[in-house]
DNA sequence: TTTAGCACTCTGTTCCCCCGAGTGCTAAAG
DNA sequence: CTTTAGCACTCGGGGGAACAGAGTGCTAAA
């Protein structure tokens, strides 16, 4: 059996009129909105043959049909007119993301708040670094005779910092010295590699300046995990609530908990794909498989990429979506690239 | 009419009952839960005059019966037991506040989580300062030409960071005599201080430098406001959609969205109240006005208090939320009180 | 003051019926 | 071969009616 042009156009309407009223879609509103050319029996035959096809489910026998995951894809592959934001919309993207916004991951949490608040659905942020992150630079300064703060910039600029206390007194002077030590063999190399350095050091160096120095590399250990396993913000939770779909609590709440305590799980985008649509059973985690997500991805200096995606029940706005996600993902990207950009890799300087 | 020990002891029943149960307790249960002697209509006679004097509620006519907040509010000031903590939850606590908890921010995130996970609802946590907080130290770190890192460290000892960037190339010994500048001028006052200061250097120091020290000092000022405006964490959410009370997806999404988007609407603690707990209508929150929230409050160090609070449907378990929540408390001021003591506050030294 | 007895009230459930929307099929028309 | 009109059929949802059960309030007696 083909899929004709014919057929194509009844599913877009289908999926369309589907995704706005959120009720199973009938042969006779189908007929009308294609004209009414062709009389609602037309349409039916038509409908059997989609649905045989899998484009098209039934929820029981004598109801309109509504698309499958299949049919979603189909929609979304060729049928959904690759719409692109207002300029109105285009407007309050750029007023927002032309706030100040310097700290990273502040850049990202917000980025993702308003991508949720756009949308009206759930979304999400996180940066991925292209490969594990490195110390690229290390500061203790000295605070009192007891306590010091370690500052740590990592390779893709980063800046932490956090005070720290030792059990024996340490001099302004040997401070300095042991960030000496710590930039010369601490930097440019993983948690493993530091654990190393540690170890051969152990015992070479007098106990007051051994303690300092396993703190801060330590906490330089700390720092490099966090961002090496990505950390993800996520906001609009309550969006969910307010969807048809989700307003059995046993569903809803699969969801909330995947959307506030298991973040990691969601979706990330291959490397190299702009924007990706997952719909329904396509998503690997069982949370989602009634749910779609739209993720895409910008790029965040020369080995970083930022990720936001949104949450969504399949029935959602596909085109709406995309052509907002991939908009702001797009002029994340410009503002990356210019006023915002990272410093280069340097040489360091004690 | 008086409110005798009999009727008391029904009110208590009554209670505990349906913070079990969840739903109205009839008079032949009560009858037989206070030993037998009575009959359940000698209870029924006492139910009536129960509700009459507003302790208890009929959701209809011929239903049993459940607390009014007056009645929670007896319940909770009189009838209670007060209950401590059996030794394995408070092994349990202790365990998990013995893991390494550095960083003030994470341990009050984390403190939050916890509760929340012990005593199965949404929790949220915060610390307040008891003044403004001013900034005690600055630090300026060359990274290259044309940007720095700013280490400020508050008055309470929080570390924060931030690479800067400049149009124009700084020397590292003009940061540290602008770190210097900063440390004399700049500490120990409030944001308005600050501006006043900045303004009264306008025009006396040559651009290069200008522009690194507002930038310096706008960063303080985010600082101080951020930490003024005290953050708050909120967990376990999702806890909220389990229970019965909150099924109906519009109640249940107001009050999600307090504990996501309106999280410093939750309720603060009056300074000296060790805990508090607030039965429904008795929040000023409007969300909140059938809900009930127990709240407690640690110290940290000499001028700041975490607070520490648990959501939950009217029926909650104020006995075991309060007890646990207090333990935990306690333990926090305990922890905060030794081995993690703040360093004194002392000299500035540059 | 307590209790037994009883009529009453209200909810939730089940069952039934019917309506309407929509289908699938057949047979005729184009 | 495609389209269409016609029609019987299916199924879910809504609207009672009937009913069981839980619990009450009241009365009158112990």
């Amino acid at each position: 059996m083909e899929l004709t042009a014919r057929k194509k156009q009844i599913l877009k309407v289908v999926t369309e009129r589907y995704i706005d009223a959120a009720e199973p879609v009938g042969s006779k509103f189908i007929a009308q909105a294609m004209g009414g050319n062709l009389s609602s029996a037309t349409i039916r035959n038509e409908l059997a043959d989609l649905t045989e096809l899998g484009y098209l489910e039934q929820p029981h026998t004598s109801a309109g049909r509504i698309p499958s995951p299949k049919g979603y894809r189909l929609y979304v592959n060729e049928l959904m007119e690759r719409r692109s934001v207002s300029d109105q919309e285009a407007a309050a993207i750029s007023q927002a993301l032309g706030g100040r916004m310097r700290e990273l991951d502040s850049v990202i949490a917000q980025a993702g708040q308003l991508v949720s608040s756009i949308v009206s659905y759930p979304a999400y942020a996180a940066a991925v670094g292209k490969g594990g992150v490195t110390i690229r630079r290390f500061d203790l300064l000295p605070v009192d005779t007891g306590s010091f703060i370690a500052v740590v910039m990592t390779a893709d600029s980063r800046v932490k910092s956090r005070l720290l206390r030792t059990d024996l007194p340490v001099e302004a002077e040997q401070l300095s010295a042991l960030a000496n030590l710590l930039n010369t063999h601490f930097t440019e190399t993983g948690p493993e590699g530091m654990g190393e350095k540690l170890m051969a050091l152990t015992g070479q160096l007098p106990p007051e300046l051994f303690m300092p120095l396993s703190l801060a590399v330590e906490y330089a250990g700390e720092v490099m995990d966090r961002s090496a396993r990505n950390q993800v913000f996520t906001t609009g939770q309550t969006q969910l609530l307010l969807q048809p779909e989700f307003q059995d609590p046993g569903r809803a709440n699969e969801l909330m908990r995947l959307l506030t305590d298991q973040k990691a799980e969601l979706p990330v985008l291959d490397e190299n794909t702009p924007m990706q649509i997952l719909i329904g059973p396509e998503n690997v985690n069982e949370a989602l498989k009634d749910a779609s997500v739209v993720v895409a991805s910008y790029d965040i200096g020369e080995n970083m990429r930022g990720l936001i995606g949104v949450v969504g029940p399949t029935r959602m706005d596909y085109a709406a979506v995309a052509a907002r996600l991939s908009y702001f993902a797009e002029s994340l990207t410009k503002m990356f690239g210019k006023s915002n950009q990272l410093p280069p890799k340097e040489e360091n300087k004690s």
